[in-house]
DNA sequence: CGCTATGTTGGGAGCGCTAACAGTGCAGGT
DNA sequence: ACCTGCACTGTTAGCGCTCCCAACATAGCG
């Protein structure tokens, strides 16, 4: 291995003409002749040549990087399945272009810290933010970067200017109808934290199902998405509404809790009561019974997130998404 | 928001000394008198500097970033929750440093050039690969980078110097120990592929333990690791083997599609067959009955991996690490 | 008191690239 | 023949930082 990587200069020596010339080659500026191009692509095939990523972005203002910045203070939420579909989702786009792609999980004070610097020193071309919560200080920090910022999930407060989110809304309202078009009628759902936009919207849906069919939407517990929770959550809906038929939980594993403390509890289900849960991760299919949940695309959620900060990069206009979940029916409803 | 970032040269000048002490400031070198210091830093906060990543890593030839490389030719592998982890622990040790964290996923061979790309345009200080296959060419991409290179889980072919792994072989020794001492005795496996390391380790550690029991290990179907396949290998398991009392399962998510191929085929677990899977997802606390498992520190094989990386970067020698499993006993088995 | 070790500083020379500018040569129009 | 316009090319400044060297104090030593 050669221990130093060979510059644009020796580039242009071997090609015989100026840096400048091989600069346009490399950048694909028009009025290059043909013959100067072709000396230039053979001496950069010779040499192995690299162009260097810090020089570039010192002399262009640009880093040819984004940053997809994971807020959370709950470390559970990080060994979720849901973050590394958006992952995926966001790679298969940044794939196509040439951007890097820099993860900052920005748990802690000093994550943020972290973000900040990037941020600041601009070392990104673009942010994309994902699982805000209220207020969530990460927000003013990319916003007060200068460059565009795209979010996955839209924060509670207001509407961002660019976001992508999914129908979380829909998709609760379509789950409620499924409940009640089965027959159901005493329903009650265990809810997200209502301090987040995701919470609130399924929380909406599920009322406005309820309300629609002249259903009572009082059986309500909030919970906090975690299966800790979603496990109190079904008891103490199982204790003040031991009347209940039917549970729409706001996230899979949230369900997958609730269904074991039904079983604990000797419901059946679903014939004594039926869920219907949120998300569907791959737990889901491995329930018992298997969950009949609302699946929301969450890879196209990276995608499309990628998509819009490369438009927004790239000087356009994009307006928000939201993209479209359906309900998959298993066994439990 | 100011749409130029303040230099270090107006820093100098407000600060009333010379570029050269600014910067011994920035990286704490010794012999700054203390009145030039707080002047410096006076400076620095009333103008909100921040270094330019990209001025400085074109000065210093290194990067300040280090690269988590993983590689799949199966996307489901991506939406796996082992990464999420790892990728939680890798960014833990992260956020310690003062490093980035650049993510790249190689599943095309478009992924792989980039890796190429920024590996020589020294892009990265050093690199962590994951999930390789025999003879997988991004090891070759990452070996040729001259940067440091640790792997997560080691490659088949060949120990590389520097790897984390979890100990995959006592981990399946245990589980079959554990099988047997249960009063087991016609035990069956269904390994992960053979052509990984880790999935011929927990082979391997299974059939030490029957070998060292007197017991035959004759019940043995390879699969791959996935949910489909792991089903398929408990069918063919089942027709070849309808004897077998108990099951080894190399990865979780074949032992849950197992679980369900058995509750299908009206065998009782763990009455009629006991079962242990491998890796301890958060899937297999909700399967019924809850699956008992072999626990490996998926997050802690991600922090070792870059703790391991910044030594090499530090010019340190660290060896090899084998990262402890145990048994997680829940229904099964 | 001269002389050396040591602490502290400023200034210059890059790091490898892009981009603006100022040519050069050559075609075509008058 | 002249001038204009165009395609192409070389040159020159930086981009914002680090690092080295020389310069200067100051202090300690014989």
């Amino acid at each position: 291995m050669s221990s130093r990587q060979p510059t644009l200069d020796e580039v242009a020596e071997l090609a015989g003409v100026s840096r400048g010339t091989v600069s346009r080659v490399l950048n694909n500026h028009p009025h290059v002749s043909k013959k100067a191009l072709e000396a230039v692509r053979a001496a950069i095939d010779e040499l192995g040549y690299v162009p260097s990523a810090a020089a570039r972005s010192l002399a262009t203002q640009r880093r040819g990087a984004v940053v997809l910045a994971i807020s959370s203070d709950d470390p559970a939420l990080f060994a979720n399945q849901f973050f590394a579909e958006v992952i995926a989702g966001v790679n298969a786009v940044i794939e196509e272009s040439d951007l890097e792609l820099l993860l900052v999980m920005a748990a802690t004070e000093r994550g943020r810290d972290r973000l900040t610097r990037i941020l600041q020193s601009r070392g990104a071309d673009g942010v994309m933010l994902l699982a805000l919560r209220e207020n969530d200080p990460l927000a003013k920090v990319a916003e007060g970067g200068g460059i565009p910022v795209v979010y996955g999930g839209r924060p509670l407060e207001r509407a961002p200017q660019h976001y992508i989110d999914a129908d979380n809304r829909g998709g609760a309202r379509e789950a409620a109808e499924y409940l009640i078009a089965s027959g159901r009628r005493a329903i009650a759902t265990i809810t997200g934290p209502q301090d987040m936009h995701v919470g609130v919207s399924r929380y909406l849906g599920f009322r406005e199902a309820l309300a629609l069919a002249g259903l009572p939407a009082h059986r309500v517990v909030h919970a906090d998405f975690s299966e800790a929770g979603g496990a109190a959550a079904m008891e103490q809906l199982l204790d003040e509404h031991p009347d209940l038929d039917a549970v729409f939980v706001a996230s899979d594993a949230m369900a997958a809790s609730a269904l074991r403390v039904l079983r604990e509890r000797g419901r059946r289900v679903p014939e004594d009561v039926a869920v219907v849960g949120f998300n569907d991760i791959v737990t889901a299919q491995h329930t018992h019974p298997a969950l009949t949940t609302v699946r929301q695309p969450i890879e196209a959620l990276g995608r499309e997130m990628t998509r819009m900060l490369l438009r927004l990069i790239n000087d356009e206009k994009p307006t928000p998404l939201i993209l479209p979940t359906h309900l998959v029916i298993r066994e439990s409803a």
